[in-house]
DNA sequence: CGCTCATATGAATAGCTTTTCATGCAACGA
DNA sequence: TCGTTGCATGAAAAGCTATTCATATGAGCG
């Protein structure tokens, strides 16, 4: 048992990428796997605030950890990298496609 | 007096679909517009609540009113309704695409 | 072993968001 | 004009979530 009981409904799996931290870790690991300290200074937070965001993205089954050495290297959970072209995440309900680009930035 | 400038990150705008009255507000509007009234008892929040909210997808311009009699209807924002196939949402910094069913349960 | 590095965890706090309750205001009909 | 319907608004109360600080745990090294 490890899957995310909790987090039945879309507005509860949207809220895991409501989150300014969570949603940069993803779209980090979007493009490959990284180990914890890479993205503490990737993202410059603190490390045990990462680390309780990074609690909460496994429990939601978003993300994988793996033990390699004294790190742990964070990758996305298959089946959230939906890449059909570009960046994208599944998460059940609704998935979310990210402009392949870059910046968010767009106050028309 | 201001629209949004807060809400320039993708993480700000997420928060207000992050939200199961909200939510389930943009999924009726996808459909068609609505009266309030209809919104009430579609959704079974109070009145009040649900004003707030639907002041909230306003000011995220999510979604527009218009004042029908003394009843008011809302639609979906130009732009937003992001019609691709099926139902979706476009909220600038990324799309939400809901399967084109309606159930949103599936935890295998 | 004993030590240090890399990360996780727990408890307390600070900051929001949602909900409720009471009230206000516009539109309509009599 | 009054009374009523339909919706909005403001302030206080509830409920959460994020952040911090201190400490714990696992791995590798000498």
């Amino acid at each position: 048992m490890k899957s995310a009981p909790d987090s039945s409904t879309c507005a509860e799996k949207l809220k895991m990428l409501a989150d300014t931290t969570r949603l940069a870790v993803l779209e980090s690991l979007m493009d490959k796997p990284r180990h914890v300290s890479e993205l503490v200074d990737l993202l410059g937070v603190e490390q045990s605030l990462l680390s309780h965001h990074l609690a909460l993205l496994r429990e939601a089954g978003l993300v994988d950890a793996l033990r390699d050495g004294k790190a742990v290297l964070y990758q996305l959970a298959p089946g959230v990298a939906a890449s059909t072209a570009g960046k994208a995440i599944d998460i059940g309900c609704c998935q979310l496609s990210f402009p392949t680009s870059k910046k968010t930035s767009k106050p028309r």
